[in-house]
DNA sequence: AGATATTTGTTCGTATGTATT
DNA sequence: TAATACATACGAACAAATATC
């Protein structure tokens, strides 16, 4: 028989992390996949090659090659288009996309509140202090359209939780103006955390008029700093108002519960 | 052919995937299935009863079904066994198989080892403190075993570069076992970062006696105030060894460039 | 130990939908 | 509008793995 090669041709893994267990061929098709990507310096809006995902290129059939693509598209590497001048593209992975493959991550070991803001304590200061004289015109319009959000108070229950959503926003709004890219994500991340928790959920719909204004106190003092290039004060700034937050969540989640 | 109804479940009209814009079957069905599972609260072990992959719940074929599967197996939500009384089964996902999917996050904007380092200062030394006094013997002896691995001088450069990584393994074993579970992942992505960036592993393969020294002098300074139950010298020792780190790859990072 | 039944994994040929030209 | 190039979907057949008898 002439076996053109089927499976027989069991690829080498060339990454090292391919020791650990026997991988199957979807995943090591797709690293070689990956690795050529990187390899060729490829950007993102860039076409991969069809040859790239021909199956006698890989020694496998259509169906294998096909998992192999879906684990680069899930994992948000390439994006696949119909048509003529179709075909699968390089594509750049977006933050809240990234965020999204975690979701997963913590369903049976959800992180409490305190948790959470243990980190951001540390993380949001640091990055606050870190866009210090460092933002555009444009990024302090976005910036004071998120707060105009919530500069009235807020008169249902819908309006009470949009607004605190777009506190959250505005957080993001700062971390994905980030330098530090990698701060900006686990912020945005932490955010996103809490956003999604169902404790937080909860206290969100309460009515609490003061915070929301010791809230805009905050944000404006930190725009009022970040604008100055005074990275100290912002710094001093963030870290007041996030353990201020922790303080008023901790106590409303002991509320809420019991 | 009796031709199994195919009126309502199946076919997908276009108007109706138009709504759904661009969203393919599989990853509905994907979702479908996980919202099944934590709506039903199925654990890490549970299995995922065989009707709610069986492809005529869906109205989708095996093939369809198989990738449905696929993409919730990529996402480590799922394993499946083979054989009779075999299925698939809800899994725990593990930090290191989540931070594989964030491999891509950052290959066409790469973190600085100064933006990773900025975060590592702020997180290690507050997980180090957490842990003063809660680790128990058998934690205390994998992380002597780790500590072992770079005991004694390096004489090739494989083995030079084997001993940074069981460094950086010291710093997993230790984010492993924190209470706070999402500190502990954070810390363990920052590690993996490090240990994946080719900087990095050209400033690994240099020999450099004195650094590991140092670093092993760090490591048990930190594993006798955790024993003590000392959270601010814990915090303190992680505190230096971070900044000692810091410094010392920037200023490799820096020759090896030039 | 070995055969078998059960369940997942892989592959092929083909059909269909969709966006570009 | 028609042609076409490409991804996506289908279903059947085959292969591999594994618990049970």
């Amino acid at each position: 028989m002439p076996e053109p090669d089927t499976g027989a041709a069991a690829p080498m893994p060339s990454r090292l992390s391919a020791i650990l267990k026997r991988r199957k061929r979807p995943d090591i098709i797709a690293d070689k996949v990956r690795d050529m990507i990187i390899a060729h310096r490829l950007v993102p809006g860039d076409r991969v090659p069809h040859e790239w995902l021909l199956p006698q290129t890989h020694g496998a059939s259509r169906g294998t090659l096909r998992e192999a693509q879906k684990i680069l598209e899930i994992q948000g590497l390439t994006t696949s288009k119909t048509g003529p001048g179709g075909g699968v593209f390089v594509s750049r992975v977006g933050a809240d996309q990234a965020i999204r493959l975690l979701d997963n991550l913590f369903v049976f070991q959800p992180p409490s509140i305190a948790d959470i803001y243990a980190i951001r304590k540390e993380l949001e200061p640091l990055m606050a202090a870190s866009l210090a004289g460092k933002l555009s015109p444009d990024a302090f319009a976005a910036l004071q359209e998120t707060i105009r959000l919530y500069e009235d108070e807020a008169k249902t229950v819908e309006e009470e939780y949009a607004q605190r959503l777009a506190e959250l926003d505005f957080h993001v709004e700062l971390a994905r103006r980030a330098d530090n890219v990698l701060l900006g994500f686990v912020c945005i991340f932490l955010v996103s955390l809490l956003r999604d928790m169902t404790t937080c959920r909860a206290i969100y719909q309460e009515a609490n008029p003061t915070l929301r204004e010791t809230g805009l106190n905050y944000q404006i003092r930190l725009l009022r700093a970040i604008k100055a290039g005074d990275a100290e004060r912002a710094f001093q700034v963030m870290r007041e108002h996030m353990t201020a937050a922790e303080a008023y969540m901790l106590e409303r989640a002991e509320i809420v519960r019991g």
